[in-house]
RNA sequence: GGCCAGUUGGUGAAGCGGUCAACACACAUGCCUUUCACGCAUGCAUUCACGAGUUCAAAUCUCGUACUGGUCACCA
């Protein structure tokens, strides 16, 4: 009995190998790179990171990338796994020259780019080397591949289904058609040709060149389901759909071997690789993998949750795709990230860290940019879907709140208060009066005498015309009641005054936004008003009494 | 355990054989100042995991040791 009749049971009616091949046309000569992601429904850090190098690699060099939907994996699937994906990443301004555009539908000539919905084409390849004698079904069970390992470890062997150990490589064709007329559970394992003392040197784009053993795995092309593994499917998609740089995740290198001799058994010519390092974490002192199970970091919700603006996420990415990028971006300033040259030669080898403090850093310079207006927009987007309260805030008092947040901010070098858009409502809260509270705190000066002296005094001059005139009335205050007015004044002569100007700031902050530490106190009166402000003070008299 | 990679200050890192080891963050001090912040100024690795070798010259090249990470599925 022929291997041609062995592959015409299992698949009676797959397409013939040339057919599928003619159907592919080879790509111009571009460089054409791919992001590869499982619709699992949770987009790590590291996704948004691995797609960026790939998006922003290609586009530098005028090729194209293309987006593939990794779905063999049935348990993992989640629905709209696929939308949740292209919704991310277009977030990010991601988008992709050819492959699926949302959860059903797809652009370009060389799909499905999704791969439950290529399992003919993989079947026809994998007919084709049951036919030349390099894949054949292995029947063996779950207990019977424990039996070797056990066999194996108790030798000091590799563990693995190969060569002697690989026993289905020895069905007779006769036995597999028994078998499979038997309704057996089977999958379809790859004949490996390797040698274990043998080494091939692969070259990679990030990691350089470098000397691996050659593959002996009889490895699992195609499981008991029908669908492909991963490494076939690479293999396979990676050439018809063009890929010149399979740029993917660091987990992928040591099975490069596997990926070698298959493209060299499938006569399909290798693309160049660079495998990313995963991006890592400091974790108190130990530093790992970002974890999607420990570091609320990993999930890219987070960022949206906290309202970190895209952009700056976007900044800090292109930072440790490439550290050269930030001294550039600080020269460069307001530059467009993508006028920056990236290079794979210049990803680090060992893996970035994930360095909150500079993501913060980054994002509070880059939100310290914004205007006003902007700034106001975002925030309300952000609000809307993560704080009803300061949403209906923000819409109710639109001016103000724009007022607000302009706040030493049209200047050189405006405040950097705001890290994330979470961050804003700790600072300003006290504007609104629905959220305004007295404080429950003792202050410095607690004589109610002197308070309601000095606040009587301010509340009867009030002027805030100009920031000159509003800290004039507050000088005639200091000097009428013995306080200096001004720091160097107080440090030079501390015992010619009962206080400092400071002090009676603090009293007049506190009385009117009931915190300690503010921005401008004339820019918030100024906001608030006369009738306000006296208002507040006079509430305050009243809550000390 | 096998295979592969990495190891530079408090942190992220640049550096790829040749003056005082970039830059950024953080921290500290001072100045400015109504508080905070911003800004400005100054300080912060006699040394690049450790040991040996090559060289006139090593953080940079070679070897060994230690440690860290990745990987060894009908998961991708």
């Amino acid at each position: 009995m022929s291997n041609k009749e062995i592959a015409d049971l299992i698949f009676p009616n797959v397409m013939d190998v040339k057919e599928i091949l003619k159907k592919y046309k080879r790509k111009e000569k571009i460089m054409v790179t791919r992001y590869a992601p499982s619709p699992t429904g949770f987009t790590h850090f590291g996704n948004i990171y691995t797609a960026f190098i790939n998006y922003v690699i290609a586009k530098q060099n005028n090729g194209i990338c293309f987006l593939r939907i990794e779905d063999t994996d049935q348990k993992r699937i989640v629905n709209n796994g696929i939308q949740k994906i292209i919704d991310d990443l277009k977030k990010f301004n991601i988008i992709f020259d050819e492959g699926m555009i949302d959860e059903e539908n797809e652009i370009g000539l060389y799909g499905p780019y999704r791969q439950s919905k290529r399992k003919e084409i993989y079947q026809s390849f994998i007919k084709d080397m049951i036919i030349k004698g390099i894949a054949y079904p292995c029947f063996c069970t779950e207990q019977d591949l424990e039996t070797i390992r056990k066999v194996q470890e108790n030798n000091k062997e590799e563990i693995g289904y190969y060569k002697k150990y690989a026993k289905c490589r020895n069905l007779t064709n006769e036995d597999i058609k028994k078998k499979i007329l038997n309704n057996e559970k089977y999958v379809i394992r790859f004949k490996s040709a390797g040698e274990i003392n043998k080494k091939i040197t692969v070259a990679d784009l990030i990691l350089g060149k470098i000397e691996m053993p050659e593959n002996i795995m009889d490895i699992i092309i195609m499981k008991s389901d029908g669908l492909p593994t991963y490494h076939f499917a690479h293999v396979i998609d990676d050439y018809l759909m063009g890929t010149s740089i399979v740029i993917r995740d660091h987990n992928w290198f040591t099975s490069l071997p596997i990926h070698y001799e298959l493209f060299k058994v499938l006569n399909f010519p290798i693309p160049q690789y660079a495998h990313i390092a995963p991006v890592l974490i400091n974790d108190n002192g130990t530093i790992r993998k970002l974890s999607k199970r420990k570091d609320k970091e990993a999930a890219i919700s987070y960022f949206y949750e906290n309202g970190y603006p895209v952009d700056a996420m976007m900044i800090y990415i292109a930072t440790i795709v490439n550290s050269n990028f930030e001294e550039w971006f600080s020269i460069k300033n307001n530059n467009n990230i993508y006028d920056f040259k990236f290079s794979l030669d210049k990803i680090s080898k060992s893996g970035p860290l994930f360095d909150k403090e500079k993501l913060n850093n980054i994002s509070r310079n880059y939100i310290a940019k914004m205007n006003a207006n902007d700034l106001y927009n975002n925030l309300v987007e952000w609000a809307k879907l993560y704080d009803k309260e300061l949403y209906n805030l923000l819409i109710k008092y639109k001016e103000k709140s724009i007022k607000i947040l302009n706040i030493e901010r049209e200047k050189e070098h405006p405040r950097k208060d705001y890290c994330c858009y979470k961050d804003i409502k700790s600072y300003i809260w006290f504007m609104y009066d629905e959220l305004f509270v007295n404080p429950d705190y003792e202050l410095k000066i607690d004589n109610k005498e002197e308070l309601e002296n000095i606040l009587t005094l301010f509340i009867n001059n009030y002027n805030d015309e100009t920031e000159d005139i509003w800290m004039t009335q507050i000088k005639n205050i200091c000097n009428k009641l013995g306080y200096a007015t001004s720091n160097k004044e107080f440090k030079n002569n501390t015992n010619n005054y009962k206080g400092n100007i400071s002090d009676i700031m603090l009293i007049l902050r506190v009385a009117v936004t009931s915190k300690k530490i503010t921005f401008s106190l004339y820019e918030i009166m100024k906001i608030l008003g006369k009738k306000e402000v006296i208002n507040r003070i006079e509430k305050f008299l009243k809550h000390i009494q």
